[in-house]
DNA sequence: ACGTTTTGTGAAACACGGCTAACTTTTAGA
DNA sequence: TCTAAAAGTTAGCCGTGTTTCACAAAACGT
């Protein structure tokens, strides 16, 4: 519920630090993101009772609704980027700005245009920088 | 300069209607984009401070700087909602998710997509409700 | 020409998401 | 173990972009 754009972002990358690392820490997130601690904090303790992610003493991990979201988002980022690699945009370039279109679909019309476009699935997130 | 998203937004409705009805006014835009009249005043007033439009008694123009802009948007947006219809995705709900796909990339990045997907332009502002 | 309706503006408030700075707590090295 | 560094939190601020509400100014019908 009323997740926004960041709140996406936050849970993206604690799946793909989960995966590459396995503990992730708020500090892991914020270099992760360019952000700073504080705001790290703050985006964690609005997810955190929205139900999408739980917080250790000190480490951060998703809820199932929270994993949803964050896998839904990682597939989306590497379509995104993948197609626009695909385009002859350079590797970091795209990754900036599949960051941000990775945002703008509902999942049936991410679904409708993947259909359509007809791409390969990805491999995991421990294949991306 | 600094142009955002939600600025773009105003100066694509400000095209789009001078073509679709020749005069333009602020409760025009605030009709066409759903928001108050209150924020299109204050936000037109930002944009002519920087010089992507001008405001008559009681109309708003764009600068040749701001229609610049305001084409390169709707291009884009036409190519998104084309794309998305494409994939069988409802002119709605395509109009909507293609205003916000818009923003997200580069001069470059767009136009290397659009080489590679290869669609051929669309027409006019006056094709689109 | 007058009054009503429409349109535009200004002030104050809010939500969001970032920041810095100061503080607390935890971890870890000597 | 004790102290210093690292990590996390809290409070307060800022910029952006909305909103509502009150008001001003223009347009228009009769």
């Amino acid at each position: 519920m009323a997740l926004r754009e960041s709140g996406e972002d936050y849970l993206e990358s604690i799946y793909v630090l989960s995966e590459r690392q396995g503990i992730v820490r708020s500090i892991d997130v914020a270099e992760y993101l360019g952000v700073t601690k504080a705001s790290v904090s703050k985006a964690m303790a609005t997810l955190e009772s929205n139900g999408y992610v739980e917080m250790g003493k000190r480490d951060v991990h998703l809820t199932e609704c929270g994993l949803e979201v964050a896998r839904q988002m990682w597939e989306r980022h590497c379509f995104f980027v993948g197609l626009l690699e695909d385009a002859g945009v350079s590797a970091e370039v795209a990754s900036q700005e599949g960051c941000h279109m990775e945002h703008c679909l509902s999942e049936e019309s991410f679904e409708k245009l993947r259909a359509m476009l007809g791409r390969e699935d990805v491999a995991g997130p421990t294949t991306e920088a």
